[in-house]
DNA sequence: GAATTTTTTGACCGATCGGTCAATATAGGT
DNA sequence: ACCTATATTGACCGATCGGTCAAAAAATTC
């Protein structure tokens, strides 16, 4: 057993499982818990439907551990800001890291979408306890930011809220947002322009002035396609 | 047969077939196509199972039909603009109007999020036609309007997105947002601050100069909430 | 190589799925 | 009253649902 220890597991098994869990985030993310069915998945595996129950112990188990695994991958962005940080540079960094993020895990953000489309069943306590806190306390920040003249004094739940909506938008939509551009999927060059174009009207809508030169940026200029009038 | 023939239908019919869309609108919503159970919409309305098939023919025939409905409601809210129109009441409306339908049809709203969340199976022609030929022809008009100096030159087809999601986020995550806010739903002074802060940050995010004030705007003054620093 | 544990898999369970059908009830026209 | 068209409903169909189980197979341990 080498006494690797920790959670372990055989690393055939975790293969395994993690075919499985990829397989399984495709179908709940496309028809959600209800429309989803153990048969989709191990077919789309290619293993008999026992043995996604041996593995996973359950379609709820499963369905949950899912949603775990997506709210850990959300955590690790969730990057320190204080109040003396610059605005500028924080809320273009938040804008650009839930982009990436979004593209990153499109299924898993899809199966956050249709878990809070049936009423987030299973989420209510995390969106009322750790999310919501999370909100509070940026919002906190934002608050001191707009009374120490940084930026406009809108509500800062609002921001957070648009910036979200924003971007997840073209993971969640995807499907409609490639329908209308008449493309199979977003290219590079969409990513950036989007994410320039975002930058350019929350920033400039809010206020923010623009960030200290002295910055750490090695991005080039965020500004390359929006330009104004 | 009393020949009375096109779509009359007696009115206890239509009553009946209105409550059982109702039902069926809800449950599509919440569970999407795969996961909505004729069942669980019969119990809904309290009729038989095999009532509503009788009504509605079959499960993908009313939910077609729920889409086609929905997709009617949206068609009567897209006003006709102009490139002389004012960019500012132009662009304010259509934020304020997508907010309204919005909360006035939540549940058709979210119909339409899981459909597209599962690839867009029923509607991949109007996204890819009608909906297309929409967006296309109103870029073609805020180009005009950057052209012209009215606004900054951004990609008009991300401006459309960001109202799009910015709206609908309200609606169809109202799950996320009552659970992060501590509250069962939006008040109507939610919805106003909500609709101020966007109008705001998106017309000088963009760089819209203010409207005309000779506007027929009696819903006093649009900015009473945000505030410029 | 025997013993033991882990994995694989088809068969099977009761419940529910969308849908059909025939028997019955109701309503409207004459 | 009679006839016809519409509406109502329980019973039923084959398919699929999530889940169980036991027997066989493979891997691991001693």
């Amino acid at each position: 057993m080498t006494a690797v220890s920790a959670t372990h597991e055989s690393p055939s098994r975790e293969r395994i499982e993690t075919s499985i869990l990829v397989a399984a985030e495709e179908v709940f993310s496309q028809h959600g818990y209800r429309g989803a069915s153990l048969q989709m998945i191990a077919d789309r595996v290619g293993l008999p439907k026992a043995n996604i129950l041996y593995y996973m112990g359950s379609k709820q188990a499963l369905y949950v551990r899912l949603l775990n695994r997506m709210m850990r991958r959300w955590n690790e962005v969730l990057e320190d800001i204080t109040p003396d940080s610059d605005p500028a540079t924080v809320l273009s960094d938040f804008i650009r890291t839930k982009m990436v993020l979004g593209q990153r895990y499109p299924e898993g953000s899809k199966l956050f979408a249709a878990e809070i489309l049936a009423g987030a069943p299973f989420l209510s306590d995390y969106l009322g306890g750790e999310l919501r806190d999370w909100v509070s306390s940026r919002a906190a920040i934002i608050r001191q930011w707009s009374a120490q003249g940084k930026m406009d004094a809108v509500d800062p739940r609002w921001l957070i809220f648009l910036i979200w909506s924003a971007t997840q938008h073209y993971t969640e939509y995807s499907a409609q947002v490639s329908g209308i551009l008449g493309r199979d999927a977003l290219t590079e060059d969409d990513l950036e322009s989007i994410s320039s174009f975002l930058e350019h009207v929350i920033l400039k809508g809010c206020g923010v002035t623009s960030p200290a030169p002295n910055n750490s940026a090695p991005k080039s200029s965020a500004d390359a396609h929006s330009v104004e009038k």
